[in-house]
DNA sequence: ACCTGAACACCGTTCAAGT
DNA sequence: ACCTGAACACCGTTCAAGT
């Protein structure tokens, strides 16, 4: 019976521990070392108590990321609602972006877990209204559209980190991308690009790149104003 | 140290259990109980074989994943190049899609591990090579935007149906609606029409409509051919 | 060459018992 | 109300020992 943190009664203030005290200590832990080595012992380990401790404040270790997730979202300032909507969306979607990057962590988690906490509700409410306010006539198939090329970019830079990590020191990439080139001599050749070191800014054009086309493609959508 | 399985030298032919029947497996489990739920444990028991087998196979779970992670991606057929550009990377992010949403765990294995498989190459080739006979000047720009859009739209519906198993039978959603809607109502209608059942055909429109939006862009900013 | 059996250091979760 | 201590059923990984 899958459930939600975001559904059940806010527990009341308590001289304890805190939920509050909880997430902040798992959102250092995850930034610092990811998603996998997180556990509930770490945790506990980090602010000096039992394991058993955690499970006051938090039903399950998923509810306690459920909570990290919406924390993290809470970083990105609500987009201001003045002002041209290209301008407005295309700033909101590079917070996004960046929100994500610092964070990496809350990527899968995303596939995996509710996401329906305050802070996310108030972030596509604020993108959802800036398509409303431009005219769009479905504004959520807009700030979906955004959104999902933000997540996914997000997504392919993560990954990007992990076949980077194999590449410096070790020469069996060369012999396997020679391998592949012979029959794919562009994905190869790609590939070889992908171990130079300016991964990040090559990542950061081409994610404005594919947004400009996005936001192109929506503003030939737009209707007339009346 | 982190690494890949594809930079290690093949592994023999052998009479016994073979890399092929450990991958196998795996896929059925990550299919039918999700990513979470795999354990090497299980996979040993699914073969009638002990846990320190399959050590003989794999070097780790990772490994493993990253078999599975491409082995999926052999599905997908490469995309045919003939025929205009525009038909054919669009049917390709199609195809990419619905892949990814009959293994949706394969979306946060993206994140983690390098995905640098023969088949994510040769995946990855056919789709630049059309790009490339399309006369773009950054074909790698070209695919990632689409690639990019297919796994965020493919992450976001694999999330939704994690907000939709709580909403149905459950009123507390109902009365967490109703006091979110107050701050957003944009958001909480936009929630609110996420629990009805038609995600999926809706999660289609969607993505036809973004696809749509990045190819018009796209084209936009094609040279002319000579 | 391939597999078993048993061990090691971890997990998430529960729950009596303390304070 | 809050936390400890100990237990339970799991993990991934290693490795001697068997065949």
């Amino acid at each position: 019976m899958p459930s939600s943190v975001w559904l059940d009664p806010l527990p009341p203030a308590s001289p304890g521990l805190g939920r509050e005290v909880l997430v902040r200590s798992a959102v250092a832990l995850l930034d610092a070392d990811g998603l996998e080595r997180l556990s509930m012992r770490r945790v506990a380990a980090d602010l000096g108590v039992t394991v058993g401790a955690l499970y006051w404040y938090v039903a399950t270790k998923d509810e306690l990321l459920e909570l990290a997730l919406d924390d993290v979202l809470g970083e990105a300032p609500s987009p201001a609602g003045s002002g041209e909507w290209r301008g407005a969306l295309g700033a909101h979607a590079k917070r996004l972006r960046e929100l994500l990057l610092r964070h990496p962590w809350a990527l899968p988690l995303m596939s995996r877990l509710p996401n329906i906490g305050p802070n996310a509700v108030a972030l596509s409410d604020a993108a959802l209204g800036i398509a409303a306010g431009a005219g769009f006539p479905d504004p959520p198939a807009v700030v979906t559209a955004l959104h999902d090329q933000v997540v996914g970019a997000a997504l392919a830079q993560a990954g990007l980190r992990h076949s980077r990590s194999i590449s410096g020191d070790d020469d069996r990439l060369a012999v396997y991308l020679a391998s592949t080139a012979e029959l794919h001599p562009a994905a190869a050749s790609a590939m070889r690009a992908g171990a130079a070191d300016d991964v990040a800014a090559r990542s950061d054009r081409r994610f404005g790149f594919a947004l400009d086309c996005l936001l192109d493609g929506l503003a030939a959508r737009l209707p007339a104003r009346p």
